[in-house]
RNA sequence: GCUCCUAUCGUCUAGAGGCCUAGGACGGAGCCCUCUCAAGGCUUAAACCCGGGUUCGAAUCCCGGUAGGAGCGCCA
């Protein structure tokens, strides 16, 4: 029996996700925020958020508000308050006078341009560049003299023997051997504490029993496991996700477009749809493509999750989209295509209802920001007629036909689809035409543009003080024209 | 350079030695349906990185190449 049953774990599993507030949520990020929601979930135990902000000078508050916005549109929130790195300084500065006593940490004078030496000699040897222990005590040993004036680091007594055993639950066994290993940085010269340190010490502190990160953290990996191993705590379970990489095979950046998680909200995306893109980006369960938030937390798997980096595929991600917007329920996604109506300037409250809209929509557009797009008509006053429409449809005949429409529609007695249908497709046949003779010019009329839900239920929606008007304006439009 | 990781259609993936004539999905092509745009239905092209083993049998196991990636900071 694999991972794969709630029961078969006895540790309370404990997930974090732990940004670096130095920009945007990251679409990577995301996807790892979501496998330590659903591993946590789907263990019935907790996920929790951590910000890793130790870096004073890369980290924002900006980046903060917009990490947690981001987590918010996907609807990922922590289980609890998140936690504040540096907020805890004091433990860790705790932490590394106890390592101090305890041998497993010692000062080292080295100025940065020793360091800078150092590597530079190395690399010209073609060696792995590394700190070379001229601090480090051992018995017997005859240390250098302390400079003047220098503020020593803390570094890890890092052990020299042996090997690291990484049982990572996506990539398999991985071993480190110590001696590739050197004795890293843990609290700078002003006694701030770094990365990996602090990492150790939060894990630890957070009862945290899965790591779940990007797979860059492989090689961090032994050196945190020694760390916790020194400090007499059991090291967690492991999981690196492989990065995304962009529709080129390259890392994701900026210029592959939108990477921020919050830019698919202006793209037109919902929320439970970039997350059915994600999940299924490197993972699978069968040949099902699309899950429910129930069936994710029911069927996901972090062990069969790909080894390999995945490519974003903008199209399966844009038609993952339409598959919720065709079945979700309109009440839902009308808050989301309000936003949307909005931002392209136009007053949701100017119309009909927007659920109605929706349902009208949604079979031909894969996006809200299409979908705002084409239903503008609705609610806002047209500027003008698609051209190349307009002089297709908008012809003399047409305006004859639409002239004799408008009067008939203006006497119905009720402006109801069935109503409208019989109205439309009698006005049609009655002139021996085929309902798209009629349909097209009519929808450029009311629509600006050959592009509509069908005829009889954009006229419903769009009411019949709009139609009578827009059918006028046609004509006369027609008529001046010549 | 050193360490670590990875490798199935263009893309996401199924595949745990025989069920593989390699399946599904996106995208592509074609046909049908149709008042527009879509949606839908059907059909179709398209892949096991290379080379050695192991085995009666390998996409699946082992080794070696090759190619990609990550890491090697008083960044996270």
């Amino acid at each position: 029996m694999p991972q794969s049953s709630p029961m078969s774990v006895s540790l309370p599993v404990v997930t974090r996700f732990a940004p670096s507030p130095t920009g945007y949520l990251h679409i990577g990020g995301a996807r790892t925020a979501l496998f330590s929601y659903l591993y946590a979930k789907r263990h019935v135990g907790k996920y929790l958020l951590r910000i890793e902000d130790t870096d004073l000078e890369r980290s924002s508050e900006d980046a903060v508000k917009a990490i947690f916005e981001g987590l918010d549109w996907l609807g990922l929130p922590s289980d609890v308050e998140p936690v504040f790195q540096t907020q805890r300084f004091d433990r860790y500065k705790a932490v590394i006078e106890q390592m101090l006593e305890a041998g497993t940490a010692y000062h080292c004078y080295c100025s940065k341009e020793e360091l800078d030496a150092m590597r530079a000699a190395q690399m010209a040897r073609k060696e792995k560049p590394r700190y070379d222990g001229r601090w480090r005590p051992e018995p017997g040993k005859i240390l250098p003299e302390r400079p003047e004036g220098v503020r020593p680091v803390v570094r890890f007594r890092n052990p020299q023997e042996g090997e690291v055993l990484v049982d990572d639950l996506i990539k398999g066994p991985i071993s480190f051997q110590n001696t590739e290993l050197d004795d890293l940085i843990i609290a700078r010269g002003d006694g701030t504490p770094t990365y990996n340190f602090c990492v150790v010490v939060d894990d630890w502190d957070m009862g945290i029993s899965h790591v779940i990160r990007g797979d860059d953290h492989v090689n961090n990996t032994p050196r945190q496991i020694n760390i916790l191993k020194a400090l007499g705590a059991e090291p967690p379970a492991y999981a690196h996700v492989p990065m995304i990489l962009g529709a080129d095979g390259v890392k994701l950046s900026k210029r592959h477009g939108a990477v921020g998680v919050i830019e698919y909200r202006a793209l037109g995306f919902l929320p439970e749809a970039l997350l059915n893109y994600l999940v299924r980006l490197g993972w699978s369960h069968g040949d099902q493509e699309l899950f429910s938030h129930a069936e994710m937390l029911e069927m996901f798997d972090i062990t069969k999750v790909q080894k390999a980096p995945a490519r974003f595929d903008m199209e399966k991600a844009i038609w993952v989209n339409h598959q919720y917007l065709k079945t979700a329920d309109p009440l839902h996604v009308a808050p989301e295509f309000d936003w949307h109506l909005r931002r392209v300037g136009v007053d949701p409250a100017n119309g009909p209802a927007l659920a109605a809209v929706i349902e009208q929509q949604r079979e031909r557009c894969k996006t809200l920001v299409e979908m705002a797009e084409k239903s503008k008509f609705f609610f806002a006053e047209l500027d003008g007629y698609n051209e190349k429409d307009a002089a297709k449809h908008l012809t003399a005949d047409g305006a004859a036909l639409l002239d004799e429409l408008r009067a008939q529609l203006e006497a119905l007695p009720e402006w109801t689809a069935p109503a409208l249908h019989e109205a439309v497709n009698g006005f049609a046949e009655g002139k021996g035409l085929g309902l798209g003779k009629v349909a097209q010019p009519i929808r450029v009329a009311i629509a600006g543009m050959a592009i509509s839900p069908p005829i009889d239920q954009t006229l419903l929606l769009l009411g019949r003080e709009r139609t009578l008007a827009r059918l006028a304006a046609a004509v006369s439009y027609v008529r001046n024209k010549s």
